[in-house]
DNA sequence: AAATATCTGTTGAAATTTCAACAAAAGGAG
DNA sequence: CTCCTTTTGTTGAAATTTCAACAGATATTT
């Protein structure tokens, strides 16, 4: 657990509290550390929501399947970032999304009613976790706001500009890389991997932007 | 103020709260009621997030229009539910949405940091409306899941089957009112009015579906 | 009650997406 | 290094959506 130490206190749910607190708090909430493989799917959608998780390292998507087999990705979460929290907070009977591991590595479980239902020990930093919690929650709706500004667009083309542009705005910088292979930006921007790959193709030609594997570079300043 | 008293009651923000308790929280809240004209700005895109909305009467739409002047409606809020409380607990320095009046009526207004720091006499209940906001926050995102399935679908009659699907399943009856006129159905979907106006004559013609202005019902059990 | 504004359904043409299929390129395993 | 799998770009035809425009129906206002 310790060798994780630095990636939990990156952790939205931890902020401001202490080290050693944090630690004690762990094993009060009975927390528990799992490795996961590549593909390995960590929660299954229809499965009812308990946990939340917490990636140690690697990486999950959250996708969600329809019964014509369409996916969608909701999210792609890394190191020291938070998933599932609300279904646990909401203490729904079954998950509408499953979450399955990109990049193998750890992750940590904390069952959800643990957090929500202060502990016998009354301890101070529980108000704290609960304050974190609800910070967290704020800022995954926010995401989804913006996830949406994004797949409203009608084409293709705006759907790809409106997300570049907003991973450009994030990593403070025009050119970067997404967390994306194709098939997989085609997924989150609701669109269809062939017609995605062609307007990629269309805007280096007009030389809107470079496009090399998963680093974008937007060329027009705009 | 007591004369919505049982609207309030019935606001998530509030359950598990004694009626006297209410009322002085509310004053503690420092809580504000304003009557809105039809199609009156309640929130600006890009202004600060401070308050938290509650609907007394009346509804109100929570919509995103890009610079292109396309609409996105978000969702419809109605009596004792809650809107902005997502930005106004993140502190967004810019709301990513419109609020928009529907249904004239009257608007409770709190100033989050009253809530989210407790206050001075640090009363119980306080905890218990952390505790409420949270869940509320976290049946938001659910909410936007479902959102999310309905419109991650490719064509028209796809959305809207899901839409009239989801919301059959929430009336508990396959005969049940959509809060939408037709505009703002596609603006939901995010479809085109046209080209839904045909696909629900389709349908009707098919069978499939009863459709009489804000009524519709569902005629296959599927 | 008439006049005005809003909402709805329809149309056909243009634009775009979807679909299926294939080949080149890149990556991984042995 | 070679074989095998996965990823990516391309294509053209079919399906669907978008767009603009209009007319009938429904509300609202005066």
């Amino acid at each position: 657990m310790k060798k994780y130490l630095h990636v939990l206190k990156k952790c939205p749910l931890f902020s401001d509290i202490e080290e050693e607190d944090l630690l004690r708090m762990l094993v009060c909430l009975g927390a528990k550390t799992e490795y996961f493989d590549k593909k390995y799917t960590v929660f299954q959608e229809g499965s009812p929501a308990k946990y939340i998780g917490i990636v140690l390292s690697g990486s999950v998507q959250i996708i969600q399947v329809d019964f014509d087999g369409n996916r969608s990705i909701l999210g792609e979460v890394t190191a020291s970032e938070v998933f599932a929290e609300a279904f646990a907070c909401a203490e729904v009977s079954a998950l509408p999304v499953s979450v399955i591991v990109n990049e193998p590595g750890e992750i940590m479980l904390i069952n959800c009613s643990h957090i929500l239902h202060t502990c016998s020990n009354n301890c101070g930093f529980h108000q704290q976790l609960i304050f974190n919690l609800m910070k967290d929650l704020a800022l995954k709706t926010i995401f989804f706001h913006q996830r949406i500004e994004i797949t409203s667009k009608r084409t293709t083309r705006e759907k790809l500009m409106a997300y570049l542009h907003l991973q450009a705005k994030k990593a403070n910088s025009l050119s970067f890389e997404i967390p994306f292979d194709r098939q997989e930006l085609a997924d989150f921007l609701e669109v269809e991997r062939s017609g995605l790959s062609s307007e990629i193709g269309k805007l280096k030609k007009e030389g809107v932007i470079q496009a090399e594997k998963k680093r974008f570079t937007l060329l027009c300043g705009d």
